[in-house]
DNA sequence: GGTACACCCTCCTACAATAGGAGAGTCAAG
DNA sequence: CTTGACTCTCCTATTGTAGGAGGGTGTACC
């Protein structure tokens, strides 16, 4: 018998941890003084406290190791256990091997003195708009006319929500893009014959890049925004948005218009498809 | 300005965080009532939080995250604070493909029907001992006559630690193996010619296996922890030592006997070097 | 046989990031 | 003005590990 301290001691495990393991009934001691509360420990504990440490360093909980020691279960289910861990681990460093890309990408871009910029993949829900879609020149003026047209047209319907531009165009095109103005709706209108009325649908993986300043030089912020997408191993699996979270407008919710150009705040959302993630 | 329900909605940062990150200093509301104490969030603050998410996503804690926006740190922190972060990425997946390769062994060895036996690596400290060295041919009487001549020798002064084989041959030998029996000593003794006094070096890494059963049947435990060795890229740095936890003898500490060889509790040690840990 | 010191006990606290709940106050729409 | 959705603070929990306080125990040495 061994009192904890030297237990402890060639086994490495400390003893605030086997007290631990005593009280959540990992591994209880082979007798404890009822007077003292010693815990004393015999030599036949060992192989069950190794086994412990193995599965631990396995990456077991110790819950699972719990489990996993409490014997009452057959081979299959032992098989699925560690199934089970295998298939966590393979998920967990498949994410720490994009993580690592990342990291790797963000210090390429600061060792050529370019903007770090931040992509993040979130959920964007549903929402009801109206819209108009049509082929227009890119940055034209165009676009404008378009958001206003829409604007003036559902009027109080008009939904307390940035406006969004969509670009239906799978690959780049030089003149005649494919865009859809589209304004939030607080509840349905009429469609028109220009103006349609529907639901974007909502977009579990979404690729989002923040971006403060004027139209002009947003290109090679969406650029990192592709190089991300491609470099995460995800594929892209809808039509790009952007959503004017601040712009020039005389019209449109308050909250989302300035006059000052460096203070555009305009966010560019990709939906993409990823190896590692539920869709 | 948005409340944080509103903020939270969007950003798909739950309120719970949002309030946190308040705390901590990480993202201050633009505004807080006094009145109310409700949070008041600005599309102006997106990007802060969008950084923040996105650093988080690289793996930072919120603690360096929190660094990282000071924004009064060179560019050459900053690459520091990336490159250590780069670092502890390539350590973790490296120690996580370790762990996944050992569940694979495992899930192996337990289709193919073998027992499954639990390798731990941990630190071992040094020993007085009394010993001698000799050659022998494999598993012969001669060692327990080695030991009891050393028992002997030492009477009194012997610790009441099990006793130690190592081996130090490094390749397989058939016969004339070179052993040495070596009794843990409280204080020196002197030496003879035949018996040695010295102290077993503290190995930081050892790969022990702890075995219960019968010496006959032992060669296939030791076969999983050479295997495991290999399998975890480390390699042999010493001469392997056979404890004797639980053993057949009628000398020696008691609380280390036993006379029933399926009760023999033998833990084999195997200093390793690996490439993932200090030395 | 006593005393000092190393050891052991329980109970509390902390970490980091996240989540849930209780109880009370606030805002906004009808 | 009521009601229901929202928000506030404060408390608890998670997991594995560690530290400390305050008090009891075992033993080696004198």
């Amino acid at each position: 018998m061994f009192k904890i301290g030297e237990f402890s001691w060639f086994t490495r495990v400390s003893v605030k941890m086997l007290r631990h393991y005593d009280r959540i009934g990992l591994l209880k001691p082979s007798h404890v003084d009822p007077e003292s509360g010693y815990r004393y420990y015999s030599v036949e504990q060992l192989p069950r406290l190794h086994r412990i440490v193995a599965l631990k360093d396995l990456g077991f909980s110790l819950e699972r190791i719990g489990d996993l020691l409490a014997g009452d279960l057959s081979e299959g289910q032992m098989r699925a256990l560690l199934e089970q861990q295998r298939a966590d681990l393979a998920a967990l460093i498949e994410a720490e091997m994009v993580r690592l890309v990342r990291v790797e990408d963000t210090l390429a871009r600061l060792a050529d003195d370019l903007p770090v910029v931040d992509v993040v993949l979130r959920r964007v829900e549903a929402q009801l708009v109206a819209s108009m879609r049509q082929r227009i020149d890119p940055f034209s003026e165009a676009i404008s006319a378009m958001f206003v047209a829409v604007e003036q047209y559902v009027g109080a319907a008009q939904a307390d929500r940035p406006p969004v531009l969509l670009y239906h165009d799978v690959e780049f095109i030089e003149e005649g893009v494919d865009v859809e103005t589209a304004i939030p709706l607080k509840h349905p209108v009429e469609p028109t014959r220009r103006i349609h009325v529907r639901t974007l649908p909502a977009v579990d993986q979404m690729a989002v890049l923040v971006y403060t300043g004027p139209y002009e030089h947003m290109m090679p912020a969406l650029t990192v925004l592709y190089h991300w997408i491609e470099r995460g191993g995800y594929r892209i699996a809808g039509p790009q948005r952007d959503v004017y979270l601040r712009y020039n407008g005389s019209r449109g919710p308050a909250r989302h218009l300035t006059t000052n150009p460096d203070d555009y705040i305009t966010e560019f959302q990709i939906p993409v498809k990823g190896p590692n993630h539920a869709l």
